[in-house]
DNA sequence: CAGCATCCTTTGCGATACTG
DNA sequence: CAGTATCGCAAAGGATGCTG
């Protein structure tokens, strides 16, 4: 059976070379990777969630995100920010007011999570049964 | 303003408590999040384009993949095993062959990154400019 | 209040070597 | 050929304390 073009995602392929070079270069270079990085990481898709309903300050996300410390947060939305997914306004006041705010790019993002969330949701019985099962195997035999 | 029920994914929120604990919990429990942290880890994903192509024997994904490790590509694949994403066929001869298929759920599973993965490749340069930009708002100032 | 810098623990993952 | 176990390094991330 003859191997052709593969039906990969074609972001990071490079279909100018033999199939055995794939790779999306797991590390560097792929945007895509950065990005699924980005949103895997422990508090980004939560802070897009909290900002994709309303405009949010500091220490509000802190407070709903409960558990993420200070220099996570801060992280995170530099990220997001340098990345062009929120807005980070400050205001000169004393104390100091800054608020965070996705902008369309952002709320694209989250957007695109839904299907992803949704479908996690609705089989986290179905893999979870498959999980039994293979434990059951794994520790039986 | 008053504040009503987020629009946040409901997956690991809980309702029934104020919204200062809206919180995915960020590691234990959550379905969505561990799915998440599996699709974005080195290879998974990898993993999945390859196998969605066609079944693949376990040192065929390792040359295609080029860079991951003998240990790295074995916890993957049993991950995605365990949780019902593939296949595991032995074939007892000697040497052994093992053979790797995407279940419907796998299948699932990658075709939902399809959208994602377009996003990031096309608004690549969008968030290179956002970068550049705010590396220079940081540097020049 | 917001945000850096410092320190220290935990995790991820590659290298390597050994088994059926 | 496929898989496991041990080791060690490097990155992620939490705690804390200092600054405007």
């Amino acid at each position: 059976m003859e191997e052709r073009t593969l039906e990969l995602p074609t972001h990071c392929q490079r279909t100018d070379l033999p199939d055995s070079v794939v790779q999306w270069d797991s590390r560097e270079d792929c945007e895509v990777r950065k990005q699924l990085d980005r949103l895997a990481d422990k508090w980004t898709l939560q802070v897009l969630a909290l900002l994709d309903h309303r405009t949010h300050r500091f220490n509000e996300l802190q407070r709903r995100l409960e558990g993420v410390s200070h220099r996570m947060l801060a992280t995170t939305l530099r990220q997001l920010e340098r990345d062009g997914m929120l807005i980070r306004t400050v205001h000169p006041t004393v104390p100091p007011k800054v608020e965070y705010t996705l902008t369309p790019l952002g709320r694209q993002l989250h957007g695109l999570m839904r299907p992803f969330v949704d479908w996690a949701e609705s089989n986290t019985r179905t893999i979870a049964m498959a999980r039994t099962a293979f434990d059951a195997r794994a520790t039986g035999q």
